[in-house]
DNA sequence: GGCTATTGGTATTTTATTGGTATTATTCGC
DNA sequence: GCGAATAATACCAATAAAATACCAATAGCC
């Protein structure tokens, strides 16, 4: 458990002779380390035994001290698993090129996800859907949508359609499409993306639980398969006070590029 | 199995007496070795049973750690026959160039565009400028604002402030910026953007000439030189509901043979 | 085609570690 | 002296971590 978190007794020892309360300094130590950083959302802090014997003091005391902070939503507290920092609802990046791991890119800031299915299923395809999948009206379209929640807070909306060829039992997905679709052997080799705002009309803002009229990320992704064919086709709308997308970009080449 | 699959033991020993549970252990070095690409997309790993006897730890923790990366999307399963690092999409290397000629991008639609300077001039840095810029209070700051216009239809607002050293005379820039801080021999070589989407304030909306509240493109971007200074720092804000970003991402692994 | 070794998948149990709580002693202020 | 805040002790409950034993699908060989 060692970590940073030990940052916590270094600022306890410090303030040891000011005479006030074993639990109130312990608190400010805690704080401190929270707020300077040494301990970021989602980390976990020693276990309550733990600290009560490296800092020597009684474990109801660290009790006293810990529970403060869970009341004034500084931390969180599991049964059985341990003490957290708590998550803050702060903006969420993620880059251009790992695009398709909401999970992993949530999981590392500390954020519990989870997705609510919205919708699995077989439909006759939408003008729309049969213009950009190649399909005739008398196939049928695989359609998968979810809602995707950071630590119980709506992020965004995923709505993909496929070819119901490669996605015959839309209801067997896993938490990856993509894993999916590897599985029956449907590699999608290259995807454009196209990024926009728009406003939140009112079901999606019900969804995301945001005031509609609010700006969204809007992101349409077609992906293709090595024959070049469309594979899917993916319509999603993040919360725009919530989400940054971050690309790094490298000037390729001499100066001579184009330029505006 | 061998092969380069037995750099996950190597760094899991490395970490033995961390203290972190076992399946956490054995999904970071598993991890590792993907991230450092010594197993690549669409390599086997070895089996369970395998791993469980060569890290001489019992199946279900190997287990443990695979399913966690199976969920992330990292790996995938198949049954009866075994387990594959997963396809990953990555975002095609974007020039620098491309991605902000908005001049270009326009012409390729067809359309006529101009730009109209908001501001042009050298000022005291803000307390944002000083700090990403790296001045100091008693340095100046160059500012250049312009509008964006297509078809005489108001597209973006572009904001840039750059060290005055870098720029003493904000007044002669051309139509590009880039081409400015070359002549001066300030090649910017990386950048970092940032997309995310927010309403339009009141004087942004009428500069656009759209009704305030509508959603519009927020980007930042910084701009560094090959010696990691930060040269330039651009705040855009684009119409939603004109302009979209296309990134072409592509799918890693491995082109044909080698799919399980 | 069908057998078989090998693969992942699952159910169940044990153990250790975590937070949760009730109860009691001490200290300090009024 | 009384009472509230403080601190310590001992025990309870939930969860995670790990191991065992067995089931099911796939691939490959004959």
């Amino acid at each position: 458990m060692s970590e940073a978190a030990d940052q916590i007794f270094a600022t306890l020892r410090h303030q040891a002779q000011s005479g006030a309360p074993l639990y109130l300094q312990l608190r400010k130590s805690i704080e401190d380390a929270v707020n300077r950083g040494l301990i970021g959302p989602g980390d976990a802090l020693p276990s309550e035994r733990d600290i009560a014997t490296k800092a020597d003091i009684s474990r109801v005391t660290v009790r006293k001290a810990v529970q403060d902070l869970v009341k004034g939503g500084i931390l969180v507290q599991r049964h059985g698993s341990g003490t957290f920092v708590a998550p803050r609802m702060e903006r969420v990046e993620q880059s251009l090129s790992r695009l398709t791991s909401f999970t992993e890119d949530m999981a590392r800031r500390g954020m519990v996800v989870r997705s609510a299915w919205l919708d699995r299923g077989l439909y006759a395809p939408s003008p729309d859907e049969m213009m950009v999948l190649g399909l005739s009206s008398s196939e049928l379209v695989a359609r998968v949508a979810r809602l995707r929640i950071a630590n119980d807070t709506p992020l965004a909306i995923e709505r993909a359609s496929l070819s119901a060829s490669v996605l015959p039992d839309p209801a067997d997905i896993g938490s990856s499409l993509y894993a999916a679709l590897e599985l029956t052997g449907n590699r999608p080799v290259r995807a454009v993306q196209r990024i926009s705002a728009a406003n939140l009309g009112d079901s999606d803002a019900r969804l995301l639980e945001v005031p509609p009229g609010i700006a969204g990320l809007h992101i349409e992704r077609i992906s293709y398969l090595a024959s070049g064919k469309v594979i899917e086709f993916t319509r999603s709308i993040y919360r725009g006070d919530a989400y940054d997308f971050v690309a790094e970009l490298r000037l390729t080449g001499p100066s001579e590029e184009g330029r505006p």
